[in-house]
DNA sequence: GCCGTTTTCGGCCCGACTGTTTTCAGTCG
């Protein structure tokens, strides 16, 4: 059973409680409870089963184990389906419709007999919820809005393309001079892989001149609403993003506040609460004095604390502020610390340039290396090259490696793994290359023991170096395969093959959780772009994200090496 | 239900907005 199957239970039993009227405290446990499992980097069935303490997880005590213990040893949980057993199938879909909350909710199934949104619809447009006691014409017009929008409405939206947009937003509003500070917060500051809503904050003194400008730009699809200090407009992508400008003396507090996450406020407020101080998104407040404090910066905000800074990627609330409070928030890998990527195609297989292009371009970066990695003859896969082209690739990429200054260009390939774990050419030619990148591209539906072998078997293979995308799944689009990732991990760290953190938006495979845990594990990684074009080489950042909410230093990512020590980490 | 340089019992983050009411409950982020 998956960690987020298993914390969708417990979120379940959440919503459940809180349609039962539980006391708000024993409902936060278990939603507390299902956000560490869903962020849990080990398997919490592989944990059950060596006997591991699941009490190590935060908001997990002896009740929660037991009951995680039961439904993964059993496959079923007593006290969920009891729970469930008392309200009509459906009820708890009504809690998706933003203003509608368990109290609605439940009046609505008691009074009303809804147990569904079809149901919810037709009783808002035939006037049966707006006669309910203390609900009138407002709330059910509400309803029946957020209903249609969730109809139409696209799920969150993966954060390489919502953040191209966002940042040609900003770069418009730069332009104005009084507007200073402007800067992206929420889920997207903290480079989670997909976005709902963006914010961007800034400060400014002539906040009307600014919202009327950003109103009016011409990216804007429609204006949602507009005031004194907000506004939000609709992008297309229907992606929607809010400016908030806010006085200067207060930004370090309100950024740290927009920015979250949640359960990491809610983190550094009970241990401020523990030092008699009181924080909010106006600043820290003495309990006793009521004496407020405000700050202009996130730093001095934590500074405040007593806490080093932590970077957004890291605030998701599981070890951070532990982590921050002994001073242990490493220093993260940055951009500035990648010196090649290692994974590139060139239009000898599907991309779109020429190997000269794609090295000027590496170049142009500041790299002092790029592998390229045009994909074998695999089935299925477009010009991939066979042996006979890929021997003649080499002498190409050979001859202008001596040719090109300031760059050097490895020859490699991004070899297919066969369904049988063997490879799509002849080990006497893998050998020969700089470096062999393997990656599934068929069979993506092997059952999870067939899988693994077949990955397992390709990562002995001597030849094989890195491992690209290696669950191979795509956002939105396609569920990763079945694999058992913790037996990738170990075969992984004992035979020195590095995994890939791919850094296109819409793979960033391996993701944040798998990064921190094959990091535990020692495995070596890398960031690639698997770049179809020149430009996809800035894709990199996205890559960089994602292992920074791994919380991967330089030293971690092979590719922040010179040539020749990246070299001798490869098994060549 | 969790958790502890306040506590093994008694606490548990904080503020804003909205709609419906005459003081607040419900929802959200």
């Amino acid at each position: 059973m998956k960690n987020s199957a298993i914390a969708k239970v417990f979120q379940d039993i959440a919503d459940l409680l809180e349609l039962k009227g539980e006391i708000p405290f024993k409902i936060r446990a278990y939603q507390k409870a299902a956000r560490a499992i869903e962020h849990s980097p080990t398997e919490i069935e592989q944990m059950v089963k060596e006997g591991g303490d699941l009490r190590g997880i935060p908001g997990v005590g002896e009740a929660i184990a037991k009951k995680i213990t039961e439904l993964v040893t059993t496959g079923h949980l007593r006290y969920y389906d009891e729970l469930r057993a008392e309200f009509p199938e459906g009820i708890s879909t009504l809690l998706d419709i933003p203003g509608v909350g368990p109290k609605i909710a439940i009046r609505l199934c008691n009074e009303l007999g809804v147990n569904s949104i079809e149901d919810l619809e037709a009783a808002v447009v035939d006037g049966r919820v707006a006669s309910l006691y203390r609900l009138g014409d407002k709330v059910a017009e509400n309803i029946l809005r957020q209903i249609q929008a969730m109809r139409t409405k696209e799920r969150r939206i993966p954060i390489g393309e919502a953040l191209p947009v966002v940042e040609e937003v900003m770069a418009e509003l730069q332009g104005y001079a009084r507007l200073r500070n402007l800067t992206t917060a929420g889920s997207l500051r903290r480079f989670r892989e997909t976005v709902g809503d963006i914010d961007l904050m800034g400060t400014a003194d002539d906040r009307e001149r600014i919202l009327s400008a950003f109103v009016g730009l011409p990216q804007v699809k429609e204006v949602l609403a507009k005031g004194g200090t907000k506004a939000s407009v609709l992008v297309p992508g229907d992606l929607q993003i809010d400016l908030r400008l806010v006085d200067h003396d207060c930004f370090g507090s309100l950024l740290q506040y927009f920015t979250g996450s949640k359960q990491h406020n809610i983190i550094l407020r009970e241990r401020g609460h523990r030092q008699k101080l009181k924080l909010s998104e106006y600043g820290i407040a003495n309990l006793d004095t009521g004496v407020l404090e405000k700050f202009t910066t996130e730093e001095a905000f934590y500074e405040r604390l007593g806490l080093q800074f932590i970077p957004p990627e890291l605030r998701e609330g599981q070890w951070e502020v532990e982590r921050a409070e002994q001073n242990a928030i490493p220093r993260l890998i940055e951009m500035g610390d990648l010196r090649g990527d290692l994974h590139v195609h060139t239009d000898w297989s599907d991309g779109h340039e020429s190997i000269e292009a794609m090295a000027l371009a590496a170049r142009a970066r500041g790299y002092e290396y790029i592998a390229i990695t045009d994909h074998s003859a695999g089935r299925g896969i477009a010009h991939g090259l066979d042996e006979e082209r890929l021997r003649r690739q080499m002498a190409e990429i050979g001859e202008l490696d001596e040719r090109m200054d300031g760059i050097h260009i490895l020859a490699g390939i991004e070899v297919d793994i066969r369904a049988d774990g063997t490879l799509d050419l002849p080990e006497e030619l893998l050998s020969q290359l700089d470096i062999v990148v393997a990656a599934v591209h068929s069979a993506m539906n092997q059952e999870q023991e067939k899988m693994t072998n077949r990955i397992l078997r390709a990562i002995r293979n001597p030849h094989v170096d890195v491992l690209a995308h290696p669950t191979c799944r795509l956002l939105g689009e396609r569920e990763p395969i079945m694999v058992d990732i913790e037996a990738i991990f170990r075969a992984a760290a004992e035979t020195n093959t590095a995994l890939e953190i791919n850094a296109m938006p819409s793979r960033l495979d391996l993701k944040d959780i798998h990064v921190l845990r094959a990091k535990e594990l020692g495995v070596k990684l890398i960031i690639a772009t698997d770049a179809h074009s020149s430009s996809q080489l800035d894709l990199i950042r996205f890559g960089v994200g994602v292992a920074r909410r791994g919380w991967c230093e330089a030293r971690h990512i092979l590719n922040t090496r010179p040539l020749e020590e990246m070299e001798a980490f490869l098994k060549r």
